[in-house]
DNA sequence: CGGTAAGTTGAAAAATCTCAATCACGGTGG
DNA sequence: CCACCGTGATTGAGATTTTTCAACTTACCG
């Protein structure tokens, strides 16, 4: 998906403090000058174009963990982008069925959903402190007019949520847990590590039962499918602490429909 | 979804040769005479930026039932609005699985899924005997920077594709079988009623293994819960040939998870 | 230090799948 | 015109996967 990966990034879902933009108010947010920018909406976007964008977020608002950023049926007004820390999606029935459409990180775009009828159509709620900014959306349309970089970028973003929920829609209704559980383990890590974080390595964000959600399982056959991951030597699983031993043997179980 | 129901259409899926405009040359693709115009891309747009919208559509394009309208790996160059006829989508992965993602009939896009990558990331196939108007993405882009209500009109439909998709997760995440069945059906019928026909008398256009797919159920469980539903008297399944009987009973089936 | 939310594990139940046989229907060619 | 063929649909029975229910453990937070 991404062509085009970060510089080095130490502090991957701290802001951009440390860059040392001379004379910057901390007040004014610019895209220009945040790390994410290789991530996040103005992708592609030339350094001239980038500095003209000035109005295009608005400002920014953290989020504590457990409080909706926004829920479904409210108003929409503006696409978040998330700046530092972890989101879940959810949509949920009339009856009180819930779906984890999704869990968002650093750099990825939230509230699309709510153009098609100017009202979210999901919750998106904070997993850890978080920190988005605020796009206005009347505001993107305008400046989409103006910058056709930034209106094909813009198009692409929508596109690419298309067609990952088209891959959440095969991993639905084609596989089995286990490969599910692998697939959604390895979009996590390449996600992560496109942002500078290890492979390897990573504290899971949400719940079992978020999990289980997402990949429409249980929350037991997820705890499940973990312990015999964990047997079969592909990972160490300590409660949320994750460490891949075998990613080949993930890809594996992902590809290998059941030989 | 759709707050606009077209006028009187006796022949919905027959292109409008009867309508009658004056002077009008049977070649030149126009928008403002179709009649699909209320439920395809131009929604909301006024008579008057309709008739600015000649280039929109480059032409038309037939695709006989069987064949493909784009391949999965295919240069994107064009959406497609569905003139007539019927399509499915599908994504496959390495292995050979394979996922029917959506199917589509008058007035729908096709073909979203290629902005992001500039390639086609699903195969579409039509299920009958089909037409399609073949709208430049190129062009699409351009008129939409000159009119607002086209981009905005636009942007409704990638989002409405991605609440789609949700939709389509929250189904195959937590619903059972019949569940799955039962919302599938209404969704149809519900679509077919907005095209003027009747929503209790259809004729499906794919295969049991097609409906499987989308449902993530194999063919055998699909046809085991249409017999049920006829022994349950919801309605009448003669192969292809369906006609509801008790639509209430349908949705009760999707809203009270189990009751 | 206790209380609560989250996670693990077991055993039985339920849903769905698999495999296999049979049926229905539309088209084709003798 | 009709028998035949192939694809799609139906149905049954047993296998498999996942869920459900329940008990228990662990970690975290005030």
């Amino acid at each position: 998906m991404l062509t085009t990966l970060p510089r080095a990034m130490n502090m991957p879902s701290t802001p951009d403090v440390s860059t040392a933009a001379p004379t910057m108010e901390p007040l004014k947010v610019a895209c220009a000058s945040c790390n994410l920018r290789e991530l996040c909406l103005p992708v592609g976007l030339s350094a001239a174009d980038l500095g003209q964008l000035d109005g295009l977020v608005d400002k920014r608002r953290s989020v504590p963990r457990g409080e909706h950023l926004f829920r479904n049926g409210q108003r929409f007004e503006a696409l978040y982008a998330v700046r530092t820390g972890f989101f879940k999606t959810c949509v949920g029935s009339e009856d009180g069925r819930d779906q984890v459409t999704g869990f968002q990180m650093a750099g990825e775009l939230l509230g699309l959903d709510g153009i098609s009828s100017d009202q979210h159509h999901c919750d998106a709620v904070a997993l850890e402190d978080s920190s988005v900014c605020v796009i206005s959306y009347n505001q993107l349309e305008g400046l989409s007019r103006e910058f056709s970089s930034l209106q094909h970028g813009f198009h692409k973003i929508m596109s690419r949520e298309i067609v990952r929920d088209h891959g959440v829609m095969l991993l639905l209704g084609n596989m089995r847990a286990e490969e599910r559980l692998a697939a959604f383990l390895l979009n996590l890590t390449k996600r992560l590590q496109a942002r500078g974080f290890s492979a390897s390595s990573l504290v899971l964000r949400m719940t079992r039962e978020e999990i289980g959600s997402y990949l429409g399982l249980k929350l037991e056959t997820v705890s499940r499918t973990f312990s015999k991951f964990q047997e079969d030597g592909l990972m160490e699983v300590k409660q949320r602490q994750l460490r891949i031993l075998d990613q080949a043997g993930l890809e594996a179980l992902v590809n290998n429909s059941r030989c």
